[in-house]
Order: structure tokens, then sequence, then C-alpha cells
DNA sequence: TTCCAGGCAATAC
DNA sequence: GTATTGCATGGA
């Protein structure tokens, strides 16, 4: 009886793994230049990886992950995907790189922002507090940061999942981030303790949350055609 | 043309 | 502490 592993699972039985985050593709004769990786769970490989998660996850805020694919390639072939080479760029070349991402001015500087943290980090793994704490990382995108940057078992919650949750009559319209975030949480650690498991479950979990959003959730109105409200499903 | 997308900070009450 | 507003491009 737990409504929300149950949803997990639905999705999953229909969609599969999703294999998020997705990376650059270094391999030439890769056919996707971003690509994901179901059922891998050993990404990200390296710093480089990392640092791809947190610049993508400031890039996609408020906008679709297609948009995002064109400035991070973009910045690839101007040969500046890490922080120092960001740093050293034409803050006026940074902004015409990324601006398919939309609010080009906000995320320059948000860019540049984390990359300062970053260096301050020195390698090691940041908290959720520091996180907040740098302008231009909410908590959406701390999270994003903390769950398919740094494998750490946390949440991320969207405006797909809340409009999900509404329509299933889980939560109501005034549940907060935080609401939302540790009823999924809560949820699913009665399922395991284990957090790597969680964390995997985690982050299968938000993809399939968004991919089944993209598909049942854009349009008004909203679930014509989605499973999961079809009664006594969950 | 209108609507929306893998949000955030600043401002107003 | 909660609600509103500006930010911007691109695809359906």
């Amino acid at each position: 009886m737990n409504k929300i592993y149950t949803i997990y699972e639905l999705l999953y039985k229909e969609y599969g793994s999703q294999g998020w985050w997705p990376f650059l593709n270094y391999d030439a004769s890769a056919k996707e230049f971003y690509s994901y990786h179901p059922n891998d769970y050993t990404f990200p490989k390296n710093k480089t990886q990392i640092f791809e998660v947190a610049l993508g996850s400031i890039l996609t805020q408020n906008t679709t992950f297609a948009s995002v694919v064109k400035s991070l390639k973009n910045l690839h072939s101007l040969n500046c995907l890490t922080p120092t080479e960001i740093s050293n760029m034409d803050i006026l070349k940074l902004k015409e790189a990324i601006k398919a991402s939309g609010y080009f001015n906000q995320k320059s500087r948000y860019i540049l922002e984390y990359i300062k943290f970053y260096n301050s980090l020195n390698g090691t793994v940041p908290t959720r507090e520091e996180l907040l704490k740098v302008i231009g990382i909410g908590e959406e995108t701390a999270d994003s940061i903390l769950l398919y940057g740094y494998n750490q078992a946390e949440f991320k919650v969207d405006a797909y999942t809340k409009r999900l949750l509404l329509e299933l009559n889980i939560i109501n319209k005034n549940a907060k981030y935080g609401d939302i975030k540790k009823l999924m949480q809560d949820s699913l650690q009665q399922i395991t303790k284990d957090k790597e498991k969680l964390r995997i479950i985690y982050q299968e979990f938000h993809a399939l949350i968004v991919n089944h959003a993209k598909i049942h959730y854009s349009k008004k109105p909203y679930a014509q055609k989605c499973f999961l409200k079809i009664p006594n499903v969950l």
C-alpha cells in the first residue's frame, strides 16, 4: 500500500530504465552527441562529467534539454566545457554559446558563480546547504547536481512531479518543494534503507516522471490518457 | 499567434 | 512566510 512506489513500478514497467543524466559522447562514432545510459549506474565516470551535470542542471532551468544540448554543443566546439575554460571565456561569447537555453544573461552569471564555488570545493562533495547558498542554485538544481552528479540519495522534485501528484490527488496544490521531496523519500525509504539502491530509484524515478509527463502532462487538459489515473490502478 | 519547457532571484505584500 | 514578476529562446 505504497502509492508512490506503485507509481514507480508502473512507470518503470512502461518505459524502462531511462539512464539519466545524459553525457557528452566523446566517441565520434556515436549516433547522438549527448547520450543516455540505461541500466548503467556507474556514471558520472569522472570529474569532467560531474561538472557537466552541474552545467546542464543550471542550463536546463525552465527549459527543455534539447535546447541545453545546443548550448553544450556550442561550448564543446569552442573547447569550453571545463570550469577553467569557461571562466576564461569572453562573457559575450559565453552568452552567445548558451543563448538557445534562454535566460542567457542570468544563466551565464549562474554558471560563473557555480564555477567559483566548484573551485572552492577542491574536489570534495558539496553539501546541499552549501549549494543553496550559490546564486542560481535553487532546491531543484541543488538536488539535480547531488543526485545525478554526485550520486547522492536526494530526490529531485520538479514542476512535472508536482503536477502529476496533484492530478493523482496525492498532494494538494499548496504543497511546497520540501513537502513533496519528503513524501517521495519517506515512501521510497519504506522499500529499502540501502542508500545506493535509493539513489538509483531516485535517479530513475525523476527521469520516468519527466518522460511520462512530457507525454501526458504537457498539454491541457492534462492526463487524458494517463494510465496512472485509471481507477484502482494505485 | 499562443503556450509551454527537466527554475531562480528580487520584490511586494 | 507567501505571492507575484522578470528573465528569453525555441519548438509545437
